[in-house]
DNA sequence: CTTGACCTATGGGTAACCCAAAGGTTTTAC
DNA sequence: GTAAAACCTTTGGGTTACCCATAGGTCAAG
């Protein structure tokens, strides 16, 4: 099957399934006169574990090293539960983030209503960002996030 | 104050001052004899508004939007509390997902424990992935997400 | 006057794709 | 039979909020 085929019965875009094989997850054939690329079923059987790899949590390049693994006949299990102890942590801790930043938003948004607000006074930019805590990294240090 | 002052001042990096600089955040002046960039102290109370606005999850350009209509008189409150009451659904959702995406990786932990695992069988790459619930999109259209 | 600390601008990298362009191929329909 | 529609190819640029390396100018201190 071409590009668009195998797309359609994974679910995903045409451009995913490119991208992945740019990538090196997917390795179809060669149509030899056309240049077209050519998925058998195993394909699409790879391409539905990557969708549960990535629904997993893991990026494109560590499915990429855990299908290298399986591909030399070596299990990559191992890896897999390194992978996924040493990731969640860092879920949980995202999680927080995420819910402390949706309080905040909440109770600016209450804020709102009891607010002076109208036209800022020359002073103020939008009190209702101003009067909240300063990040309190204000001192020493840099500090780091992201992901 | 030069750039790396500022940025000490308010906890961030000098590379993320100039970022902020190049996006049009900041408007230094700047020294005529050598083009450093001088700042003073409403440059530091701007970024430390840019710092809170980043804690309330708006973007930069975002940011730039709402300096944007102070400088030019307009209260930017309505605007804030626009972006912010669109965006807490999404964050709240993004939660969700996150929140899902740990319980499947806790899942996929327990299940390591009961599995006869060990090296593949030729036909399965990793039965921890395999064996999970498929992304659920297997049809018609292509979803969308991000963000 | 020479370090070393600081400044400048430019350009490339990150993650996982999306999108547009330019051009070849295959299918469909008249 | 052929022309348009639909699909394929590769290349290159965009997205977010920065970080980092490079090359070269500037400044304070010893």
């Amino acid at each position: 099957m071409k590009v668009s085929e195998l797309a359609r019965l994974a679910g995903v875009t045409a451009e995913t399934v490119r991208h992945y094989t740019r990538e090196g997850l997917l390795h179809p054939e060669r149509h030899p006169e056309n240049g077209y690329q050519l998925f058998g079923q195993n394909e699409l059987d790879r391409l539905r574990f990557i969708q549960r790899a990535r629904t997993l949590g893991f990026g494109v390049a560590e499915i990429r090293d855990i299908l290298d693994h399986a591909d030399h006949g070596d299990s990559p299990c191992p890896m897999v539960r390194d992978l996924l102890s040493s990731r969640l942590p860092l879920i949980r801790e995202r999680i927080r983030e995420l819910e402390s930043l949706a309080s905040r938003m909440e109770q600016a948004l209450a804020a709102w209503d009891e607010m002076p607000d109208g036209t800022p006074d020359g002073h103020s930019l939008c009190r209702l960002i101003e009067s909240f805590p300063e990040p309190l990294n204000t001192c020493h240090e840099t500090d780091e996030e992201t992901r």
